[in-house]
DNA sequence: TTGAAAGCGCTACCAC
DNA sequence: GTGGTAGCGCTTTCAA
């Protein structure tokens, strides 16, 4: 329908193809121009009541609306914000952060727009991504390089926000050092008079981002105090029952006296099936999760957790529009993950 | 940096701007035209190897990235798909679903785009997406109204796919009668003899779209069966132990011998509540929740709930892709929402 | 107050 | 094989 070019009738506007501005000019006998002026509520040029009414009727009529790519093709420039969609599922805590975000962006009068994944590493999609022409792009996670960032740059990107683990050449940082969770966790463990800590890891792929971070962070902590004696085992764990029952059944054997189980899912699975085999919690071992979810009030004991602090939508949006405003100003560099111990009754 | 107009240097690629093919055609020594059809591959016509390479050459080295807009602009179509962003957090199904169906139409060469919520309403909303010119539209939940496929298939939509309770008029339709899951639970809990129900209706906003239906479902199913002397009351409660508590304190007075709860998680938060309360379960009350989360196996007694199939993302894909190839096709309208009750120990 | 026209970056038709 | 060029829909000077 849209694809087939129209016959030459210049002075038609043929029904069922998709109107446009010149469309709207012909109905209201007025140039393209003017139809500009009137739907823009152009402040430089004034156009009399009666032809703005013409106008606006027209394109009423007519169902007219504007395109939005040709319009940020003659512009030169965009406002949209552009993110890639998470492909992994995302809990609560990212999704209200996400939703906070659009929100505050669009308040600034930016589109958000979140890119359907391509399944391919940072540096690529972001060819993908330039295509589009964002005036922002937001990066949750590792994956863009110094590259992608470039290529990002180079087509017109006013601003590159990485929400990760570590700086990016070029890149504005919101440092999300997920070590401080394992090392909040550890220090808890190690404050309770815990030395054996095991670090469960999550079996799905995906999630390396985080659960890496967290484990050296209890490597870091544990190692770090001088603690002697004190040991790291790391606890692969698919996320199902079969896994954790397998798990819970040679837990013993591990001699392990506490485990950080990188969040409240994983920490209650494991705990539901060490219950289930017999080891008191927090007695023989003692069980933290991470990203305090609602879950964990809900199993008796109460689950430990370590509780994140995300920065607050509005902020980043702050801090995206400021880029954009100021695209030469030196990259900024935020620590924005707070991790704080809340204890409970299982640990 | 993009958008002030390039002073009149034709001849000259000024650095720190966006490349265009025209940038890459003068690095080359070929005409744009040749650099289309060499970045291209357009089989029409042949390059001889050499120029292909020079091209090749120009465009890496300028770090050369088409312009989608224009390209779209020019060929009177894209092949992008656009979904509204998800406000509310969405649970692990809802993603993986998500998740699934960007890689299917992925891989049928389409590019998915997840548009931040304008906190507007799906008609006005239908005008912004409009603008993007998509060639097709995934709108889950109700909102959409006839007006806004109208406005999307003027501006060239191709296909208006809604995911939701009902048809509308225009649309394709993939019905997710969440009543289903109401009167699935309600079944069940009648063929256990109860015959007090309550249904528990979350506090929070934007859960209407499906608690509402969850609850008529309950209603009907109730009902229907000319149940005699069979109750059903609803519960409103809010996300957070509190008002569980509240709610729970209440119980004996409201004389319920079974609750529906929305989903796990909040029959989960329920359940624990009741059980504070010294409330036996399933001996007092019955207790069934919905989605089959995880962390219904998790607490004891173990939750049952109400398992939810949601069609795979590969088969929306190819709905979308028939539609799109055949916009005059009538619309589908298919049921694709299975409730199937999985008995566990709280019922 | 309004209109004519240039041009954003790209592709595809038609000449050479 | 390759180049010239029209034109997608829009905004915005510059003239009238």
């Amino acid at each position: 329908m849209v694809q087939i070019p129209k016959p030459p009738t210049p002075a038609s506007a043929a029904v069922g193809s998709v109107p446009t501005s010149a469309d709207v000019a012909r109905l209201a006998g007025v140039s393209r121009a003017t139809v500009s002026y009137v739907l823009n509520n152009t402040s430089a040029v004034r156009i009399s009541e009666p032809t703005r009414r013409r106008v606006h009727e027209a394109a009423k009529e007519l169902g007219y609306v504007p395109h939005a790519a040709a319009r940020s093709l003659r512009a030169g420039h965009s406002r949209m914000v552009l993110m890639p969609a998470p492909t992994i599922p995302v809990g609560p805590l990212y999704s209200q952060f996400l939703s906070d975000l659009q929100g505050a962006l669009g308040r600034l009068d930016y589109t958000v727009v979140q890119y359907g994944a391509v399944g391919t590493h940072g540096d690529e999609a972001a060819r993908a991504w330039a295509e589009l022409r964002p005036v922002a792009v937001l990066v949750p996670g590792s994956g863009l390089g110094p590259q992608g960032v470039a290529v990002l740059k180079r087509s017109g990107a006013r601003a590159v926000v990485t929400l990760g683990p570590e700086t990016v050449e070029g890149a504005h940082a919101l440092l999300m050092d997920h070590t401080a969770v394992g090392r909040a966790a550890a220090a808890h463990l190690r404050a309770r008079g815990r030395s054996r800590i095991g670090v469960v890891v999550p079996a799905e792929p995906g999630l390396e981002v985080f659960s890496r971070p967290r484990l050296h962070g209890v490597r870091h902590a544990v190692h770090g105090t001088g603690g002697t004696g004190a040991t790291v085992i790391e606890l692969p764990l698919a996320y199902d029952e079969d896994d954790a029952a397998r798990l819970a059944a040679r837990w013993r054997g591990l001699g392990l006296d506490a485990v950080f189980a990188y969040n409240d899912e994983y920490a209650m699975l494991l705990m539901r099936a060490l219950m289930d085999a017999g080891v008191d919690i927090p007695g023989d071992t003692a069980v933290i999760g991470a990203d305090d979810l609602m879950l964990g009030r809900l199993l008796r004991p109460r689950l430990s957790t370590v509780h994140i602090d995300l920065p607050s939508g509005r902020d980043l949006a702050e801090l995206v529009d400021r880029a954009v405003r100021d695209p030469a100003a030196p990259p900024e560099r935020r620590e924005v993950l707070g991790a704080t111990v809340v204890p409970r009754e299982s640990s």
